[in-house]
RNA sequence: CGGGGCGUAGCGCAGAUGGUUAGCGCGCUUGCCUUGGGAGCAAGAGGUCCCCGGUUCAAGUCCGGGCGCCCCGACCA
């Protein structure tokens, strides 16, 4: 590709409502172009990465046995209705005006309506079905350039197996197949498991590139490898004190004391006696958690605990109906109609502090066996920075990072819903056995400009760089800097080596230097007049800013040499 | 969905207390000139000042409503 024709509108600033250097440089670079909040247009040089990345992901998809599917968009709104999945996504699925149809979020409900009709036998299996296609979701708060879009593009893909160890074997090549894509991809990654949220399943793993900018947040031990998405992260911390007696309950008047941190130093007593209370609703009704001293609550782990639905904080106002107290007064004694849960550091401790259910006043010396009516115990807490690891003690260390994929064992919860089932060995029918698997096209971009860049511009790696070699021709007014550029430009393209040239005639070297950089070519291949006096060509290393000068005729050999190709 | 910010030329922005013909840099067009790190000079083109309504002799500017975009939070399959 010539730049004097091809669209490639690269920026000398900065879009101002871009903080990303992934963001920016897609924009400056010309790989993209906004339309809407959350919806991108890709131009021509995005575009071919974006085949690249696609490539890759098609080639080891292939390799574990995937068959590629375009499934539609479009999808019949009662699809969404029998798994009951409308109303689990609410707003986030696009709904179509004049047609009972929406747009597919995700495909598990048309995989299982093709599984269902088509999928007989135990013989018929397994399966692993992929595409790579483009999803819709009306993302409350689209963020972050291309990384969280309420367009995007993503490969997807569902393994249909007749047994549970035959899901086992599928999420395995799922996993070993992304280890795969990612690293060709040429992205620095980890894993962690994490929750399955609304998706439903049994287990769960996420692929994360670590970024300050990331709306993940994880849990690491850097010495046994423990990872974990703070959504399900777990740590070694102490529970609360069971004492050999437990005191009588008592009243305290603690005026104008309303947090944690307040009560604590009001008594002079640690945090590790006082147990918060929480009031949320769960399907409408109210759930009060007890949770030790300051320690967050996590709502996917509450959502887990409560066996899933719809939950939310409970308004001040009704809080008060209820309990006749407002927050911060709130405490499990003497509640009724609550359901109660308690976090699993305060099980069986006593003489714990905590709200009275009256204003200003909190009661000591709670019994946790004795005085509550605990439902059950969960670990529903946030993991901190510093805990010891939950394998080996090791402090732990919380970094965030931005999700590029994620592999779930489905289970059976959409073959049951749309009755896809098929008959096994003893003829008895079963339902199919589902594991899901998304990786973010655009994430993957973006998480590699933002490991591979400057302040100059981008620096493609190879494998999905748009084009391998820059081919710039500076002083033009000499025709034999043209003559020669040219003729390298049809060489380049003779040998398959793909090059982009630029060969514009009124545009200083500084201009065509700069945007070399911003483009982030592996190899500029450089044709000027001071060089060809000795008929030699310079080849810059866009990664290192190395500069070597070969001959004119050895400069197709040696790009392919240092391309390795 | 809560909180904050912004909306003026393709892009980045300036336009106190209302007051002529709305500016600046970059980019764009034409000409001259220039060619190793986003050159220079000259002449140009380009505007629904986000939209609707109001106040006023007069609104980019003040008031009311709406829309859009960005950021923080909530949510995130």
């Amino acid at each position: 590709m010539k730049l004097s024709w091809g669209f490639v509108p690269t920026l000398k600033e900065d879009p101002s409502d871009a903080i990303m250097p992934s963001h920016k440089l897609m924009i400056r670079a010309g790989l993209v172009r906004p339309l809407a909040a959350g919806i991108y247009s890709f131009l021509p040089l995005g575009w071919k990465v974006a085949k690249k990345v696609m490539q890759i992901i098609r080639e080891e998809m292939d390799a574990i046995g995937g068959q590629e599917f375009h499934l539609p968009a479009l999808n019949p709104i009662e699809l969404w209705e029998e798994t009951e999945r409308l109303r689990d996504f609410g707003d986030v699925i696009f709904r179509i005006k004049n047609r009972p149809l929406v747009l597919a979020p995700t495909h598990e409900e048309v995989i299982c309506h093709i599984a269902k009709h088509h999928i007989k036998s135990y013989k018929d299996l397994p399966q692993i079905w992929y595409q790579i296609q483009t999803k819709f979701r009306n993302e409350p708060r689209p963020r972050s350039g291309v990384i969280r879009g309420r367009q995007f593009i993503m490969k997807d893909s569902y393994s249909l197996d007749a047994s549970w160890e035959g899901l086992d074997k599928s999420y395995e090549l799922h996993k070993q197949a992304y280890i795969k894509i990612y690293t060709r991809c040429g992205l620095k990654f980890f894993m962690v498991g994490a929750s399955t949220g609304a998706m439903g399943g049994s287990a769960s793993e996420e692929f994360m590139v670590e970024s300050q900018y990331g709306e993940d947040t994880v849990v690491l031990c850097d010495k046994c490898g423990y990872a974990a998405n703070t959504e399900i992260a777990q740590s070694n911390v102490p529970p609360a004190k069971r004492y050999p007696e437990s005191q009588p309950l008592k009243e305290i008047y603690t005026p104008n004391v309303r947090t944690i941190n307040e009560l604590a130093q009001f008594l002079n007593v640690p945090t590790e006696i006082l147990a918060k209370s929480l009031v949320y609703k769960h399907n409408g009704q109210p759930v009060l958690i007890l949770m030790l001293g300051n320690d967050q609550l996590v709502e996917a782990k509450l959502l887990k605990a409560l066996g899933g639905g719809e939950i939310s904080p409970i308004e001040p106002e009704e809080l008060k109906n209820l309990t006749g107290a407002n927050a911060g007064s709130i405490g499990p004694v003497g509640l009724k109609n609550f359901k109660i849960i308690a976090d699993n550091r305060l099980k069986d401790a006593n003489n714990l502090i905590s709200g009275a259910n009256k204003d200003d006043y909190h009661i000591a010396n709670i019994d946790m066996l004795r005085d509550v009516k605990v439902d059950g115990y969960f670990d529903l807490r946030k993991v901190e920075e510093g805990e010891p690891c939950i394998n080996c003690g090791n402090p732990l260390r919380i970094i965030n990072a931005i999700e590029i994929g994620h592999i779930f064992k489905l289970g059976t919860k959409y073959s049951e819903a749309m009755k896809a089932t098929f008959l096994d060995e003893n003829g008895q029918e079963k339902p199919i056995i589902m594991g899901s698997y998304g990786i973010g096209v655009e994430r993957i971009i973006a998480c590699h400009i933002e490991q591979n860049h400057d302040e100059n511009g981008i620096i493609w790696d190879k494998s999905i760089a748009p084009y391998q070699v820059h081919l710039i021709s500076v002083n033009t007014e000499n025709p034999k800097v043209v003559e020669v550029s040219d003729k390298l430009y049809e060489k380049f393209n003779a040998e398959k080596i793909e090059v982009i040239y630029d060969d514009r005639l009124d545009v200083s070297p500084g201009f065509k230097f700069k945007d070399a950089d911003l483009l982030g070519m592996p190899l500029q291949v450089i044709v000027s007049e001071r060089n060809l006096k000795n008929n030699q060509i310079e080849i810059k290393v866009r990664k290192t800013g190395e500069r070597i000068l070969v001959n004119l005729e050895e400069v197709i050999t040696e790009v392919k040499k240092m391309l390795e190709i």
